[in-house]
DNA sequence: CAAAATTTGTTATAGTATAACAAATTTTAA
DNA sequence: TTAAAATTTGTTATACTATAACAAATTTTG
């Protein structure tokens, strides 16, 4: 039973990449954020970021050096697992339930004697509309 | 059947990264290098890294911005997937045959009509050593 | 060999992220 | 309630990661 302190900066930033409704570069939040709070700099974006990725509100896409809201929501078990389908192309981000795949993951791990935190597969290509 | 030309700059970097025997960050590479081509600039390394991803020689992983030779041969499909353990401690990685995990993946892609191109799918945690 | 293509060199700069410390705010507990 | 502790936010500076742009050298091709 996870919660969390989203305070007004907190939302104000989580709002950006609601608005966005895709994958954002934390400089891009920054000068939206600037809008509202025009003396924002970087460490207060940053430390947002963090702060909603560790409370499982919102994805790293490291891939394209990017943040995007979840947009499922996981079962909240200890260390939830993502798969992010992410075009090359548009660079838009489908973000797919786990199910089957979180299994197959699951017996993997086991036999590496690997506990995963909170992960985020990210899995490059061309979405349906790009091809 | 592909194949690519290994040039004694692309083999010098290869091997610095083959002798380290884990993930390394660029500017780490840049340093190796420069013991043996004192001049050598970013550029040079980016470049020569990009060219070994793309032609499935390393990984690049970019959860932790730093780069890894293949470790497990994977049949050379068009688009091969590959799965990265990375433990968050001690930064090892290391590289499972994708095996089952593919056959999941590949039907919730389809479904998708999401077309991969070349992936690699970080998994973040810790490995059986640091737990 | 000469033209074309590829690879490498070089300078400069763009883009991403965090360290370190100060101030403000909220929470806790006596 | 109020002072100490903890958390959150502000601020300045800087470190780290990556690429643009163009020149020179090398290799390949016909």
């Amino acid at each position: 039973m996870t919660s969390f302190t989203l305070t007004k900066l907190r939302s104000d930033i989580l709002n950006i990449l609601k608005k966005a409704n895709k994958p954002m570069k934390a400089y891009d939040i920054l000068e939206q954020l600037r809008k509202i709070r025009p003396n924002a700099q970087p460490p207060t974006v940053y430390r947002v970021l963090d702060f909603l990725k560790n409370n499982n509100a919102i994805h790293e896409v490291s891939h394209q050096h990017s943040y995007v809201v979840c947009q499922t929501q996981t079962i909240k078990n200890k260390h939830p697992i993502n798969i992010l389908l992410i075009c090359s192309d548009c660079k838009q981000v489908s973000e797919e339930k786990a199910g089957k795949l979180i299994n197959s993951m699951t017996s993997i791990i086991k036999q590496q004697h690997f506990e995963p935190t909170a992960s985020t597969l990210e899995l490059v290509g061309l979405c349906a509309q790009c091809q």
